[in-house]
DNA sequence: CTTGACCCTGGACTTGGCTCAAAGGTGTAG
DNA sequence: CTACACCTTTGAGCCAAGTCCAGGGTCAAG
């Protein structure tokens, strides 16, 4: 596979598979006679993973140090654990506040929705926002 | 309460206030004889506001958008329902993401965190990544 | 009357994560 | 042969969200 596969299928653009490989997120791929970068199935794979571990809050930093440890050798998973724990503590304090707010903001919504379209006008939902002018 | 008290109040720098209201995001406040900013209690509720939903994902633009509207009286409030309802959406899509990939994360740290000390070398953990030699 | 903590402005710099542009090589189809 | 999509490199640019700095003013305490 040449590197647009790879990209395409993780639905990313090369320029950042280049990106990442200029990151150390990934091994330097081999290269055909032409000097284009040759990838096998598992570069999929991978491409998927940083997304992921991305989309859910992991920075590329975290990523790269998880992969590089990886490719150490098995030995180095301990390490792996303090980074993996780190972060889930991240994510989980993250998924408590996430949990709460938007039950504030959707009771609010649910209120404001639930009323007579002609009081909605005094918008219960805005408590949500304190009065700003006395500041301006 | 001059740009320090309700920075600190709200746990930011100065600089930031300056910066939110550079980028519009609160009134720009009356000024002292002296040229200072002088701020009512307002401004930390709403730098309260801005951190909380900033925290919680909440772009400074989409929050921007939010006070803006609320300057511009009540009935604007209607709009406000998009905003919100598309940025809850987000959220929660982002909450049911975060919520499965932790679970393997975790279930993986944890079935390798049960394995006696000699078998962790085998490092069970790393399935969540797959082999890569293969592409370098 | 100086010291020190605070404030002002404007602009440069940072970090993370890309994204694009320029200038060129490769490879296949018509 | 030409067009075209794809690949290469280097290097610049961009966005968000600050952060810091220079060079200056204000003001209360000692």
């Amino acid at each position: 596979m040449l590197i647009g596969e790879p990209a395409a299928s993780a639905g990313i653009k090369p320029d950042s598979v280049r990106f990442y490989e200029g990151s150390r997120l990934l091994p330097k791929p081999a290269r055909n006679a032409s000097g284009y970068r040759v990838y096998g199935v598992s570069a999929v794979t991978q491409l998927r993973f940083i997304k992921k571990a991305q989309s859910l809050g992991f920075s590329l930093d975290e990523v790269k140090r998880i992969l590089n440890l990886h490719g150490q050798g098995n030995r180095t998973c301990r390490c792996l654990l303090g980074i993996a724990e780190a972060t889930l503590a991240k994510t989980e304090l993250k998924l408590r506040e996430i949990q709460q707010f938007p039950d504030t903001l959707s009771a609010n919504l649910n209120g404001w929705k639930k009323l007579p379209r002609r009081r909605k006008r005094t918008a219960e939902f805005c408590v949500l926002i304190e009065s700003s002018t006395e500041a301006g």
